[in-house]
DNA sequence: TCACGGATTGTGACCGGTAACAATCTGGAC
DNA sequence: GTCCAGATTGTTACCGGTCACAATCCGTGA
């Protein structure tokens, strides 16, 4: 189409020439600056646009030391949680136009956190958002003190306005909830690993649930997120007579739970209820239907870069709240059954959660 | 711990002062150039690690017009490949010493995908990849003929040197194979939706290995990719009193089919056999644990880069061969059940998939 | 008619590196 | 002792924008 000779890249120094100002004056168009006269706008746009100019955002970052683009840190070992709020983020920071650098560390240390925040430092981002479900990468962050703003997703929420996340405790006693409220009186835990702040949370939500319920908390197996590690604990709930619920600390390991169980002969919902937490997109279609709490993800993803925007922009925001999930029921679930006679509660059936007391 | 008065950021030139040597000395310290003095190197060294000097990519990608740095196009709506492809692209990456630039599409289309690309070069990215798994990408992007040079992740193999794939329809022969090692006849396919490369290759494996063994194909059901349409069509599988197997192109349809049989009152795999495609890390423990094919990501995320690698040293790479895939037997396959008998078969069982003829 | 203040535009330096070329130093051959 | 090539180092310009400040233009009140 055109009939330039070299394939260079025209620079704003062209544009002045096409339009017949200075290169300033460009930069003032570019940067909509008041005090241009709508003619010399209207000229040096059309010499952009004949050029089809566009403004290296290289060298833009070298003058201003700011990049509009934001780091995000986060690991590859997340099942779930994680790669979510990470997309959900993207999608944000991408409405909100701001580019995107990733950092997934490949284990969790300090040296690679060291690694990941010198490497986006490098790249001059403007700020850093930290996924960090476990309480290790948040020390490891913590110790480097980046000298840019940041917001950390971490259910600890120890980073006051620099922390978002989701309500895990609120989930799962929403979870724990319905099973009392379904007549459970032993309600086991599977947690995921214990260094994880998540696993941390939503045991602390089952405990506090129990206690008030005046109910006994068994110390919780634990799994590694796995269906897997569900799979291999199921022959642990199936041994135990009292325990005629469970809540899982995240789908896949529910997945496991169920598959295990139907291999040790025992039935869900009849003998055993099963309440998850994710609500992954298959979770409907497990054997049977799972009951799970969904947090709201994209949610949690707005907030959190409206959050470093804030801090970008010199505000001081305050601590945001916690993000609650909602329960979704369906059919992993059911009311005891009688110990004594066959179906009691049959009349009731699954009671929907009431909100918070 | 530095006594420093202001934090600002040392430069070149400060360690330059510090080492008392030339700015320029210090730069080719710092890009290991040969003709500099071992005393010289050391006295720079000792500055730059005093300083904690660490050299700023955005100059230098302004003087040099490379960032190291590599752009990924993908888009949100892929369920499991796609995600899955773009992890491993950034770990063979970051392996590379490479840094990483994510754009997603929020939609597929022509003005997203030129919003993407401008994107990704206005940042000065050195090569981008494209995850295409639907045809429409690819054209889109090919329209925009990028300046930049760039590997595409797509089923259909068109860019020739610039493509790399799984071998989806290996993959679906050896599937379907599978299945007609076991007996079967009525050998069905619930397809993702058409306009993908993948759904499209994965239907043409299938027909191959049905018209080898002179069978029909029926045309194939198609769903979106979730579990939810895999279920849909589960009636239509039911009724058909023909069908003993079917060949699903991915796990979580293949998972809404197994829910739906079982609603249907038809066992897996004694009245249908199912295969499905991906092995998501939850197949073995699905009801039951899914018989499925999985692609190698990794390897294709380091034949990807290394293919962009090999482009940006110049260097004119031939077409790589696909990535074979391989298939996982478990226990949604079973042989055909003898229609006049009983169990016929039981002396084979599931036979290894043979090698390639 | 002239000084004055705001609107508009231009000039030169600078951000922190690299590239090209020049200058100086060194040691070995003659 | 001199000359020359190669090793080592320094000087200056440049990448493509922005910033700070100066210069010019314009209408208005005195």
């Amino acid at each position: 189409m055109d009939s330039a000779g070299r394939a260079k890249v025209p620079t704003i120094r062209d544009v002045a020439r096409a339009a017949g100002v200075s290169h300033q004056t460009v930069s003032r168009v570019i940067n909509d600056h008041p005090n241009i006269s709508a003619a010399t706008r209207l000229r040096v746009e059309a010499a952009m646009e004949h050029l089809s100019f566009r403004p290296s955002r290289v060298a833009r970052a070298l003058a201003t030391s700011r990049t509009r683009t934001i780091g995000i840190i986060s690991t590859d070992n997340g099942r779930y949680g994680p790669p979510k709020t990470q997309r959900a983020i993207e999608q944000a920071a991408r409405d909100a136009g701001y580019f995107l650098s990733t950092a997934n560390l490949a284990e969790v240390g300090h040296e690679p956190m060291r690694d990941a925040v010198d490497y986006l430092q490098d790249h001059g981002i403007d700020g850093i958002v930290l996924i960090a479900p476990q309480a290790e990468m948040l020390d490891a962050f913590a110790e480097l003190a980046p000298r840019v703003p940041f917001v950390t997703v971490d259910s600890a929420g120890r980073g006051g306005g620099h922390s978002i996340a989701i309500d895990q405790a609120e989930g799962a006693r929403l979870a724990t909830r319905h099973l009392v409220s379904l007549g459970h009186r032993g309600i086991r835990h599977i947690a995921g690993p214990l260094d994880w702040l998540d696993s941390q949370a939503r045991i602390r939500g089952w405990r506090t649930v129990l206690a008030q319920a005046g109910l006994e908390a068994r110390e919780p197996l634990v799994g590694d997120w796995s269906a897997e590690s569900g799979h291999r604990v199921a022959s642990a709930i199936a041994e135990d007579p009292d325990a005629t619920a469970v809540f899982v600390s995240n789908d896949q390991m529910a997945l496991g739970l169920l598959s295990g169980l139907a291999a040790e002969r025992k039935r869900v919902p009849e003998d055993v209820s099963v309440v998850g937490f994710d609500d992954v997109p298959e979770a409907g279609y497990f054997a049977p239907p799972l009951t799970t709490v969904r947090p709201d993800f994209s949610e949690l993803g707005t907030t959190c870069l409206s959050l470093l925007l804030g801090q970008l922009s010199g505000e001081n925001s305050s601590a945001p709240r916690p993000i609650k999930p909602d329960l979704v029921i369906r059919e992993s679930t059911a009311p005891r059954a009688d110990p004594l006679a066959g179906d009691a509660f049959r009349a009731t059936g699954p009671t929907r959660p009431s909100g918070s007391p």
